[in-house]
DNA sequence: TGTACATCAGTGAACGCGCGTTCACTGATGTAC
DNA sequence: TGTACATCAGTGAACGCGCGTTCACTGATGTAC
C-alpha cells in the first residue's frame, strides 16, 4: 500500500478499489461509502473506478466476493490440525464463523443482502473453497464416525449452521445481552451443536429417521 | 384509511404516519422510502411529519416498535389453542417467527438493525407482550413437563430462537437453495426443535449439565 | 533503433437528482373572560 | 353566548448537501513498420 510507486497509470487500481472499499465499508461499519472516498483511498480521482467497475453496485459485488474468500480462508486456516470425524472440528467451524462475522460486522449486509446474492451466485465464487462447503465435510465425517448413517448431510449441515448464524445475527444486532445478560456465545455454540448431535445419535437409536 | 374524514387537522397523523411508513417499507422492500412519501401518503404536506417525529430516523423507530407488537400479537395468536407444556407450542412460535419474518420481509433490516436496538430498549418495549418471551414461557413449561430440571430456560430459549432466526435470516438472503435445494424451512424447525430437545433429555440422563 | 498511431487508464470539473429538513406562513381549535 | 387570543397542526416552497455518474480531456504504453 505504501510501496506502491506513483505512476500515472496506477497498475493494480481494480485490487486496489475493493480494498480501499473494504476499509471503508469497516471504518464507517455501513455501504453508504462514496464512491469518491473509495478513489481517493486508492490515490486516484472520482472518475477513475467507473474504469474498472460499472457501478458503486459491481464494486460492493467484488468487495462481497472478497468477504466470502476471506471467511473460507480463515475456516480452513482454523481446523487444518483438527482432523475430520471430531466434533471439535464442527465446533471450531462455527465459532471460527461467529468470530468472522462479529469482527467483520459491516460485511454482514454483503455477505446476506443482495449483494451476498449475487457474489455467491457468480461464476467466480469457488464452492469447494467456501466456508459452507467445509462445514459439510466436517459435518459428513463426524456422522459417519459416529454410525449415524441415513441422514441427509446438507440438511444437517443448514441446520447446524442456522444456529450459529443465528446467533451471529443477534450479536450484531446488540440485543443478546437485553435478552440473555452474559450470554457466551463461543460457550453456547459449543452446547449446541453437541446437544444437537446427542439428538441425533438418540433419535437415530431410537429407531431411524421419524419423518421419512 | 378511506372513512377518515379530510380536515385541516388530520386528528391522527402520527399513527397514519406509520402505517404509511410500513406500507411503503414493504412495498419498495427498504428503508429508503422517501419522507415526502411518507407525507403524501398520509394525505399530507411533506413538512407535517416534523411536527410528530423529529427525523426520519424516530418515524423508523415507532416503526420498528410496531414491527414487534405485530410479531408478539401474530405469536400469541398462533399458540392461544396449543397447551402450554407442550413441544408443539415451541414449534409452532418458532414456525410463526418464521413466517412473519418471511412475509413482512421489509422489516427485518428495521428490526435487527440499528432501529430495533432502540426500539426493543424503549420504555414503550412491552416485554411481557414480546414474542421471546412467549417462547421462554413455552420453553419453561416443556423442560418442566419433561422433567428437565436444572437447565438455564433463557438459554435454551435463546438458543432454539437462533436456529429459527438463522433459518429466517438465511432464507431472507434467498441463499437457501443455493446451499440447501428444495429445503422446506418448517419443517427443519419442527425436525430441529425436536433434536434439539431429544438431545436436551440425552443430556440430563447421562448425568446433568457436563459443563456446569 | 526510431517514429506514428491506436489504445486505454487516468484527470478534473461539473452535472443532476433525490431527498431530508427548514422557514415563514395560515387555518382550526379551545379556552379565559 | 360571544369575542380575543394563545396554541399548534397543518401548508407550500425552497434550500442545501451528498454523491453517483458523465464528459471532454490528457498522459502513458505498446506495437506495426
Amino acid at each position: 500500500m505504501n510501496a506502491v510507486e506513483k505512476t500515472y497509470h496506477h497498475g493494480d487500481l481494480r485490487n486496489a478499489l475493493i480494498l480501499a472499499a473494504a476499509e471503508l465499508i469497516e471504518d464507517s461499519g455501513s455501504l453508504n461509502f462514496a464512491m469518491a472516498d473509495a478513489a481517493r483511498r486508492a490515490g486516484v480521482s472520482t472518475a477513475a473506478p467507473y474504469r474498472h467497475f460499472r457501478d458503486k453496485e459491481a464494486l460492493l459485488e467484488a468487495v462481497s466476493q472478497l468477504a466470502f474468500y476471506g471467511l473460507g480462508l480463515t475456516a480452513e486456516n482454523a481446523t487444518a490440525e483438527i482432523p475430520l470425524g471430531r466434533i471439535e472440528r464442527v465446533i471450531t467451524l462455527g465459532r471460527t464463523y461467529y468470530s468472522y462475522v462479529v469482527s467483520k460486522s459491516a460485511f454482514y449486509d454483503l455477505m446476506w443482502g443482495d449483494m451476498g446474492a449475487r457474489a455467491i451466485g457468480s461464476e467466480s465464487f469457488d464452492r469447494k473453497a467456501s466456508g459452507f462447503f467445509q462445514l459439510v465435510r466436517a459435518v459428513e465425517a463426524y456422522l459417519d464416525a459416529q454410525g449415524l448413517q441415513g441422514l441427509d448431510v446438507l440438511d444437517v449441515s443448514v441446520k447446524l449452521w442456522s444456529m450459529v448464524h443465528g446467533l451471529s445475527s443477534i450479536t450484531l444486532s446488540g440485543k443478546l445481552p437485553h435478552f440473555h445478560p452474559g450470554a457466551d456465545v463461543p460457550l453456547m455454540i459449543d452446547e449446541s451443536t453437541r446437544t444437537f448431535m446427542e439428538g441425533l445419535k438418540s433419535q437415530h437409536s431410537k429407531g431411524g429417521d421419524p419423518k421419512h
